[in-house]
DNA sequence: AATGCAGTACCCCAAATGGGGGATTTCACA
DNA sequence: TGTGAAATCCCCCATTTGGGGTACTGCATT
């Protein structure tokens, strides 16, 4: 037998709310009881009920979808949340996947494939265009330039990330304070800053380490 | 008329190596004329190839999948590489994923959907099972845990990453030096540190500011 | 009324830091 | 063959930092 997802719908243009809920009341295996114009009426009434998938419209009137689910998802760990959006090029998609997001589709989605996400958010997935996941990916790929610094320098940098004084450093490399000194005067001097905390932000934010 | 996608292959397992390129070459509008079994030998022929996709093993005999990306995809950034793995449950997805991969699939994935895959990575998306996704996806929802920092003390901790000293912080908030100085103080009791580069490195990793 | 926290301000002092030098060896690359 | 970068070590000295205090105000919660 074949379990039935349970779904709500969150959208504040009527027709597209209709449809939505018509396509998946109208498949086998598919519910959709609970349907929501906005964030506000969504936040009173969803956490009490048993649902499995909301779909979240991104621009909403009032609270938007992205505020929304940073109320409504601590309340609901285990319901899952796929956006709908009509414009995938703006950066909505990280703050929706920060917010709790589990999936991330365009409106224009064909009803099969919508209902395929649904089923796969469901099953621990998370369905996203593959246009959406290339931005995503693209995060990762931040072209690290590459560092000025030395093996040593690099070296110690991390070590004073920890918060490491010039003995310690010594200590640990056996060297003398001296040359760890000498060091860390050239790394300011590469990195262009004057103090630990400059080197250590910048390392840190640059992916120096 | 369709464009011909030019596919290439790194792949240590003789039988899948050419499954792959039979069912790449048994497709109309897909060819595949360059396979190799190791990164050494992908390093010396393939940038001198005219190559859109490149489908990589992982787990290959000397250089791995993730370096030979690392080596590769600098030299032929137009070129879109799918890594081909058969466990998904580790973090060499986020490896494969910086070292400049666009897709990540399964070894086990059908005919059908690899050939999709492979027409989505030529036409700029990022093809990769729905629950790869998840994981990437869950790598933006780490949990923050609220801040043990007041108000006064976060603004205090943004100026240090920013390399200022005790000076500089206090004309710029109107403070006394020995005021900032308190609040420093109490950030490290706070944050369990005792110097500012340790702060700031907690800062920062921590995602306080 | 009391307690505690945030924010402000001050004192003392030892230790650490940053900036300015200079010096040597090794090793690669031109 | 020499030039430079990397790595090691040393000196001096003014400034900054960190840790130990204390003290007052306001505000909220108890």
């Amino acid at each position: 037998m074949k379990e039935i997802i349970h779904v709500a719908i969150v959208e504040d243009d009527d027709e597209i709310r209709q449809t939505l809920a018509l396509i998946i009341n109208g498949t086998p295996g598919y519910h959709c009881k609970h349907t929501f114009i906005d964030c506000e009426s969504a936040n009173k009434e969803l956490p009490n009920l048993y649902v499995n998938v909301v779909l979240m419209d991104i621009e909403l009137p009032g609270i938007s979808g992205i505020d929304g689910i940073k109320q409504l998802k601590p309340q609901m760990p285990n319901t899952d949340f796929i956006m709908l959006t009509i414009k995938q090029d703006d950066n909505s998609i990280f703050d929706s996947l920060c917010a709790g997001a589990s999936g991330y589709l365009m409106k224009d989605t064909p009803p099969s494939e919508l209902l395929r996400s649904i089923t796969e958010v469901y099953k621990g997935g998370s369905p996203m265009s593959t246009n959406i996941a290339r931005k995503v990916i693209q995060s990762f790929q931040i072209s690290t330039p590459p560092s000025p610094l030395s093996g040593r320098e690099t070296e110690i940098l991390q070590l004073l990330c920890k918060g490491m004084n010039y003995r310690s450093i010594a200590e640990q490399l056996y060297l003398s304070a001296h040359t760890v000194k000498s060091h860390i005067k050239n790394i300011y001097k590469k990195l262009h800053v004057n103090s630990r905390a400059e080197a250590v932000s910048k390392a840190i934010k640059d992916k120096l380490i």
